[in-house]
Parts: structure tokens; C-alpha cells; sequence
DNA sequence: GGACGGTGAAACTTCAGGTTGCCTC
DNA sequence: GAAGTTTCACCGTCC
């Protein structure tokens, strides 16, 4: 069914939505950057007279602990049970609008993708206004699968019997594109990623650290059986990418094989041989392209059968910490590199040079003079000599740099609100880069400790300690405490109550004035027992007071 | 006449998202 | 490529 809308010009999903809630139902509207998400909910917002939701307005609002903008923008839509709902939002925001929206209290969503995917939260009527979106090649169609998932938000299973999802053209000849593309078209197939190198390091690894497979042979026969050697049944170049990733782990000292023992006599079957002299690598399996005819392919087969791979003790325990094999080398030869007088934002740097840090927090034009400021200052200290300015990955350094620069302003308890306001980085982004962050920590904490470099694990502990709260160093005594976070420390800090000692001996008048009576009157009987007993108890993911004391 | 506010055109800027991963109680 | 935001020029109103 096509809608023919003559109502305002280049206002039609407003008239839809109006039309909609007029009809007491509920509506999703899918678009394609986050602005547009926000912009839309507030000229809905604006449309709406006589409805005020003033409760779960104030939870929106109040969901961090210095409102931002975009709080504040959320708290005027969701006054007229309207919300707006993209990455950027952090969980808490996310999961009060996504259930009342399942309770009725809100009546419309302006998503971005966010929403399509996974997750039960159907409507009466799903617009999806924009079906293109920029991509590498400009603006292009969304994929028709994705259009699937949206429109299939529409209808209420058990609840109601119909369900609407309207797609928005502007021209005739658009109105044809969409019918064709997207209502009559076919979805998209879908493809195993397997095959990909930072997939396969990582599976190859927790294969053989598994002790699921032991060979190359075994690689290969697990491999054949997947999705993957399904669709394309090329193993031939599957094996070479095989070999590649043996090679490399076998070089980070993650597995170890027994090659070195292996015969090169072609009648030998035993492994182990006395005039075995020749190392054989993987990499040379690349070379049997060439030798194909007489004896020595089958030489060469021979012997790369009999190679054992196992995992060593810190490849095993790269592969438990779901590390990228690729990361885990990385960071263990960045922080060799590393000593006192490295900075932080090195560090910082290193760590958002990771593969798991992307999508990085993109530089924009207005970032460019604080970023090269930085690079005057840090690049001479960084743990990775940067690329040229002319490489290709010249523009994804300068965004590690900028991902660097945030944690490190984190660090320096910089307010959310000033992040958004000041480098575009919004709240919800911010949660996801610390979370990221904390778990590459620990890991190259537990790395270092394995490795024998434990004289870093200090500064590592300290810097992780430092990201959780968003504080300067000299906070951190006062964080040992129970309820005392990045605000209320740095409030005692700036009265001159500085660690345990000073909370101790301070007046519990003077420090009920300062953080109310009942925490004053907690902290106090908290230093008044063992430190050591302070952790029990304390949030999730911190860290023990005895590491940092 | 100057300050101020409103308006509209032009110039400028930016552009989705996800899961799981580790620890511990 | 498109949409949102910012900037700037212009005009009308008010004191």
C-alpha cells in the first residue's frame, strides 16, 4: 500500500507520527545518523500539546551525574513521550526508554539503527525515513536486510492484528527504486567471515591452545567443516592463511612447535631424527606451489604432517583472555618499551592503537590544533614509532591520538557534559571506550605478570584504577573508600582531607557538611577498621586496595 | 542613530552499530 | 550526498 501524504511539505514522518499517536498507537522511526534521530524527536516534542511525563523525564535527565546537552534534549522529548535512541545514549537512558516504550508511558522512538537488531520492541507503525546512509562510496542504500529488520518491528504479535511500516519517498522515481530494491527485492546473501586474519589468529590459536588441534591437518579438517569451507570450499587458500597464522604465533612465542625435530629424511616416519638439521617453517609450506612433481612435494607433505603445534603458557592465556593474538604482542612489546618517565597519554595511545578500540573517536576539523599540539608534545615518547604523514594509515593514527587524548582527559576528571560539548564525545561512547579499555588492562596486567615483567604492573594498575573513576592520581587514596567516587573525593581532597589518615583524623561535623551525614558518618567507621577488610563488598570490577597501596 | 532580535541564505561540518572478551562476590 | 548546524548579512523594531 502506498500513503500519499499532502499534508506539511518535507514534514511528512512529523504528520505520520502526529497521525499515529492521534490513533492512540505507537510508533519507531528509523534514521540514519544520530542528529537526525535527536532533531526528529524534538519537532515531534514540539508538535505535542497536553501531554506531560514528567517522572521519566526527570530519570533521563538525571541518568549521569552532570546533565548534558543531550540529556537535556532527551528530558524536553521525553516530557511529550517522545524519545530519541542511538549509541550515544549510555544503558541506563537506553533501558528506561526501551521499557516504557514496552509500557505504553512513551508513544514514539526516533532510532537509529541501534534498534533494528535483536531486540523486542515492536510497534504498530515502523517509519523508516531514511533508507540510504554515507558510507566509503558516499551516500548508498541501506542493505535490504536491514530494511527486513526494521520493517519487521512493525505489528504486535498476540496483541494486535495488523502492523504498519512505511517507507518515505520524495520523488515518483524514488517511490519506484524503493518498491523494487527493497518491497519486491530479495535480501542479501550472507557470507562467513571467517576467513578474515584477525579471525582466524584468534581461532587458530584458541584451537590449538584447546587442544582441539595439535596440526596443521587438524586446522584444516576443523576449518573444512565450518560455514565457511561450506560456502567456499577453497582450502587451498585457507591453508596458506593457515600457515601465515602459525607462523606469526609461533614468532610472539604464543604456540611452539616441534619442527626443529622433525626429520628431513623422506623414509623416516618417527618424528624425531638425529640428522635432522634443517628447520623447516610453515612459511616454506608456501613454496610447494613450485615443487609440485616427484618426490620432494611428497617430502615436504610429509614433514609438515608430522609438525606438532602446542600452545605455550602465555598463548593459552592470550587465548582465555580473548585476545587478538596480533593486540596481545603488541601491548606486551609496547610496554617493554615503556619506563617511569613514560607518559601516560604513550600508554594511552598504545592501547587505542588496539583493533579492539575501534571504531577510534574520529578527528574532527575543529580537533585538528589540539591534536597537533599533542603530537608536538608526546610523539617523540610514543610506544610505536607513527606512520608517515602520506601513509594511508596516517588519518587512523591521528584518530588513535584523539581516542588517547579523551582518555586522558577522562583522567584528569573532565565532566561529561564538556566532553560532548567540547569534542563531540558522547556519554554512552564514553562507557563503551572505558569498558574496552579496563579489559585490555587487566589483560596486559595478567600478561606482565606471566612474562616476568612485573615492574609495570604499578603504573598499569594505577592508570586502570585512574580510568574507572575518571581521577587524577592524587585521588586515589580517597577511593579506597566505600561510596566515595570521582565527585565526593575530589569535594574531601580540595578541603584538605587527602587520604585515610586525614579522614580519620578530621571532625565528623566538618565532614558531615561536606558529604552529608550518613556517608561522613560510614567513611569514618570505614578508616576506624582494617583497610584491608574496605574492598569486601565494593563494586563491581574494582580493584583490590591492597595492589595500589 | 544605535542596539537588538528575527530571518533566511550560504557556508561549513559531519555522518550506524554490535558482541564477547577478563576479574569477583 | 544529504542533513544539521553555524555564520553572516540584511531588515525591522524599539528605545
Amino acid at each position: 500500500m502506498i500513503i500519499n501524504i499532502n499534508e506539511r511539505d518535507g514534514e511528512e514522518s512529523i504528520d505520520i507520527v502526529l497521525d499515529t499517536i492521534q490513533h492512540k498507537k505507537q510508533c519507531l522511526v528509523f534514521l540514519n545518523t544520530k542528529k537526525s534521530a535527536e532533531k526528529l524527536a524534538e519537532d515531534i516534542a514540539d508538535n505535542i500539546k497536553d501531554i506531560s511525563k514528567k517522572d521519566i523525564a526527570e530519570k533521563a535527565l538525571n541518568a549521569l551525574q552532570s546533565p548534558t546537552k543531550q540529556c537535556n534534549r532527551l528530558h524536553k522529548c521525553m516530557l511529550k513521550g517522545v524519545a530519541f535512541h542511538h549509541s550515544g545514549l549510555v544503558e541506563e537512558q537506553r533501558k528506561l526508554i526501551e521499557e516504557n516504550f514496552r509500557s505504553g508511558e512513551i508513544s514514539v522512538i526516533c532510532s537509529t539503527p541501534t534498534l533494528s537488531y535483536g531486540m523486542d520492541l515492536p510497534a504498530f507503525r515502523v517509519i523508516i525515513r531514511d533508507l540510504k546512509r554515507y558510507g566509503k562510496r558516499g551516500m548508498d542504500y541501506i542493505p535490504v536486510l536491514e530494511y527486513m529488520q526494521m520493517a519487521g518491528r512493525a505489528g504486535r504479535p498476540g496483541k494486535e492484528t495488523k502492523g504498519e511500516a512505511i517507507c518515505i519517498a520524495k520523488t515518483e522515481a524514488e517511490k519506484d527504486k524503493i518498491i523494487d530494491k527493497f518491497i519486491l527485492g530479495k535480501p542479501e546473501e550472507i557470507y562467513s567471515k571467517l576467513a578474515v586474519e584477525p579471525v582466524l589468529r584468534m581461532y587458530v590459536l584458541s584451537l590449538i591452545s584447546g587442544d582441539i588441534a595439535r596440526t596443521r591437518e587438524d586446522l584444516l579438517v576443523f576449518f573444512g567443516k565450518t560455514f565457511w569451507g561450506h560456502q567456499f570450499g577453497d582450502i587451498d587458500s585457507l591453508s596458506r592463511i593457515i600457515d601465515k597464522m602459525l607462523n606469526l604465533l609461533e614468532e610472539y612465542k604464543f604456540v611452539a612447535s616441534n619442527k626443529s625435530n622433525v626429520s628431513d629424511c623422506t623414509d623416516c616416519s618417527k618424528i624425531s631424527c638425529e640428522n635432522s638439521d634443517d628447520l623447516f617453517t610453515s612459511a616454506d609450506v608456501l613454496k610447494t606451489d613450485t615443487l609440485k612433481n616427484g618426490n620432494l612435494k611428497n617430502t615436504e607433505d610429509k614433514k609438515i604432517k608430522q609438525i606438532k603445534y602446542t600452545a605455550t603458557l602465555i598463548g593459552r592465556r592470550v587465548s582465555q583472555l580473548y585476545l587478538d593474538p596480533l593486540t596481545a604482542n603488541k601491548l606486551l612489546e609496547g610496554i617493554a618499551k615503556s619506563d617511569s618517565n613514560t607518559p601516560l597519554f604513550s600508554h594511552l595511545q598504545m592501547f587505542s592503537s588496539t583493533l579492539e578500540m575501534r571504531p577510534l573517536l574520529r578527528m574532527r576539523k575543529s580537533d585538528e590544533e589540539f591534536i597537533q599540539g599533542l603530537l608536538i608534545k608526546y610523539e617523540d615518547a610514543l610506544l610505536e614509532d607513527p606512520p608517515k604523514v602520506y601513509d594511508y594509515e596516517y588519518d587512523e593514527y591521528l584518530d588513535s591520538c584523539k581516542t588517547a587524548f579523551f582518555f586522558h582527559t577522562w583522567i584528569n576528571e573532565t565532566k561529561e557534559d564538556k566532553m560532548l560539548d567540547e569534542y563531540g564525545i558522547e556519554p554512552g561512547l564514553i562507557r563503551v571506550k572505558l569498558e574496552i579499555i579496563d579489559w585490555l588492562l587487566y589483560s596486559l596486567i595478567d600478561l606482565c605478570n606471566i612474562s616476568q615483567i612485573k615492574d609495570k604492573v604499578n603504573i598499569l594498575n594505577k592508570l586502570r584504577l585512574r580510568l574507572k573513576y575518571g581521577v587524577k592520581e592524587e585521588l586515589l587514596p580517597l577511593l579506597k573508600l566505600k561510596s566515595i567516587g570521582r565527585i565526593r573525593a575530589r569535594k574531601l581532597f580540595d578541603n584538605g582531607i587527602k587520604d585515610l589518615g586525614d579522614v580519620k583524623m578530621a571532625d565528623l561535623s566538618n565532614l558531615s557538611t561536606l558529604l552529608g551525614h550518613s556517608i561522613a558518618a560510614d567513611i569514618k567507621k570505614q578508616v576506624d577498621q582494617e583497610i584491608k577488610e574496605i574492598p569486601k563488598g565494593t563494586r563491581k570490577g574494582q580493584l583490590s586496595i591492597e595492589k595500589f597501596s
